[in-house]
This record gives structure tokens, C-alpha cells and sequence, in this order.
DNA sequence: TTTGCATTGAGACCCAGTCTCAGACTATGT
DNA sequence: ACATAGTCTGAGACTGGGTCTCAATGCAAA
């Protein structure tokens, strides 16, 4: 179901999915490509700031704006934390997040198969009955990562 | 498991949980437990500030903040819209949310017993694996509720 | 009633995220 | 090569949710 392979690929399908929405694959967007591939989980606007100093925020949130309406990145918004970005499931894979409460670490983790198979079933059962139109779901596990239990 | 009965009952819970906490369960802070019990679903600042105008926004916070520190609240937060709070989990029963992405209307669902005993096996495997301490998962599910779809 | 401590209201403050606009860039037509 | 139109970018002002501070008030125990 995923789109995987090599970079090239991936960037590839990336500035697919910009020109379908009528859009460039610049330097800056591509910046935030490579950097959200290279980090290999989500990535919060700091981080970016730090790793692209080249990047003005005002620049980095409208590139991630757009790259989300192109179906590029998704947004993972920890408990309180502020929002961070990582590359949209089509393009890895679907999965879900450990999230540390102490630190604002986030760990991707897949289901077995038939677990997720078993949750999805039932996501669609409870939003039938309540009219209620499903277009994706999240599984954040809460708690404390390896270095600050 | 849930603490369930009159809102007697619930009112005693909360302000023995206050007491251990080292702290008191004054008007204020009955004020908004009352509301978050009528509501029956998350709540916003904005929603607290309509119902409960002789609460001054920065008295809210404290005492959303106080309660969740107390495990008597617990936060929710949509993709990108505002924190709602919602009575914790022990008091109301484990459950999900159905998340509008149009108008962050959120409601309760609960997942059938099989899957979600399924979910918390899962989820201890996964933990483990990484050397994390799961304290709670959450599962919401986003989408387009019946008046926005 | 006094003393000590928790609680409260009011408002200043902080900062993640948005908006605006002028200038730079790029694609395409001539 | 040049012009033209439309997109993209940087800089910074702005917005608003959320936090912090501090003086005033309320409550409990002696």
C-alpha cells in the first residue's frame, strides 16, 4: 500500500504530487523533505530552525501547509506539546506513535497485521453508527521513553 | 474498573483526590467539574468562559491544570484546533474520540471489549520492545461528523 | 483574632503559528 | 533574448491560546 523504494523515488512522488497541486519542488521545500526523510520521525518547527538555519519559520510553516494539502506531510500533535510534522503514511506506511510525556519524544511503532485489521473493522462500525465519516485514525501510546523512566 | 454512580459519588472522588493532593475543591473548581459532568463531552476554555462567565480565564487554566494534576481531568487535543478537557478516564470509563475536522466536534465512542483487550496487548509488546513505560493509549478517529460530512 | 497557607482575579506577558507584502525567481510565449 | 505573468520567498508585524505574577481574599486551626 506504501510507496517505497529509494530516495529517488520518494522525491520523485513528491514533486508528482506538487505539480497535480499546482506547485514547485524548490530548494526549501526540498530541504524540508530531506531533512523530515533523514530524521525518520516526526520533526517539530524547532528542529527545523535548528537543522535548516537557511529556513525562515514563516518559510518552513507555509512549505509544511503545503506540502499537507499535497498529501506529503501529516501533522502529529503530541499532548500539549507543539505540533510536529512527519511524512505522510502512503509514503511509509501507516503506524502509530509512542509519545513521552517527559521529553516530547516520538517512537513509530506498526500493529500486527490483524490487530489493525481488527481496529479498523471497528472504526468503521462506531462511525457508521454514528453517522460519522472516518478518514483516518490515530494510536498515540502515552507514557515515559527508555531515558526518562 | 470506572468510579460510576451519582454525581454525589463523583463529587466525594473528586475532592478526596483534591485532599490527597494537598489541595481544596472550592467553587471554582466545582463549577467546572459540574460542567464537564453536564456536558458529557469535551470541553474548550472558550465553551468554560460562555458557561461559566464569573471564571476568569487564567483562574480556568489553573484549575484544569490543578485537576489534571490531581487525575481528575485529562486534556484533549484535536489535530491543530485548541485543548478541550474532559473528566478522566476512571471516572467516566476507557473510550475514544471521533474528531470532526471541520468543526472539532468531538465524541465519545467505545471500542468492543475484544479489540480493545487486543490493543492493550499489543501496545505492552510494542512498549516493551522499546523500552517504554506505557501509561495510556489513545485512539481517535478523524473525520467528518454528520453536520460537516 | 491572629497566623499561615491555599485560592482567586486581573492583567501583563510569552510564543507558536498566521498573515501581509514587496521583491526574487521561474516558466512560458513572442 | 526579452517580456510577462504567476509562483515562491524572506522579513517582520500581528493574533490569540496559554502562562506567569502579584496583591487581595478566603479558610482552617489554635
Amino acid at each position: 500500500m506504501s510507496v517505497q523504494g529509494t530516495a529517488g523515488d520518494l522525491h520523485g512522488v513528491v514533486e508528482n504530487r506538487l505539480r497535480q497541486a499546482d506547485q514547485r519542488y524548490t530548494a526549501g521545500r526540498r530541504a524540508i523533505i530531506s531533512l523530515l526523510v533523514s530524521a525518520g520521525h516526526p520533526v517539530s518547527i524547532g528542529d527545523i530552525a535548528d537543522r535548516l538555519p537557511g529556513v525562515p519559520r514563516s518559510s518552513a510553516y507555509r512549505h509544511l501547509t503545503d506540502l499537507e494539502a499535497a498529501g506529503i506531510v501529516r501533522r502529529v500533535t503530541a499532548n500539549d506539546e507543539f505540533t510536529r510534522f512527519e511524512l505522510a503514511e502512503d509514503l511509509t506506511g501507516h503506524h502509530h506513535h509512542l509519545l513521552c510525556l517527559s521529553c516530547g519524544k516520538v517512537i513509530d511503532v506498526t500493529l500486527p497485521a490483524a490487530v489493525e485489521h481488527d481496529v479498523t473493522a471497528a472504526i468503521g462500525q462506531l462511525a457508521g453508527a454514528e453517522s460519522f465519516q472516518a478518514h483516518s485514525h490515530r494510536l498515540d501510546i502515552l507514557g515515559l521513553c527508555a531515558d526518562c523512566r
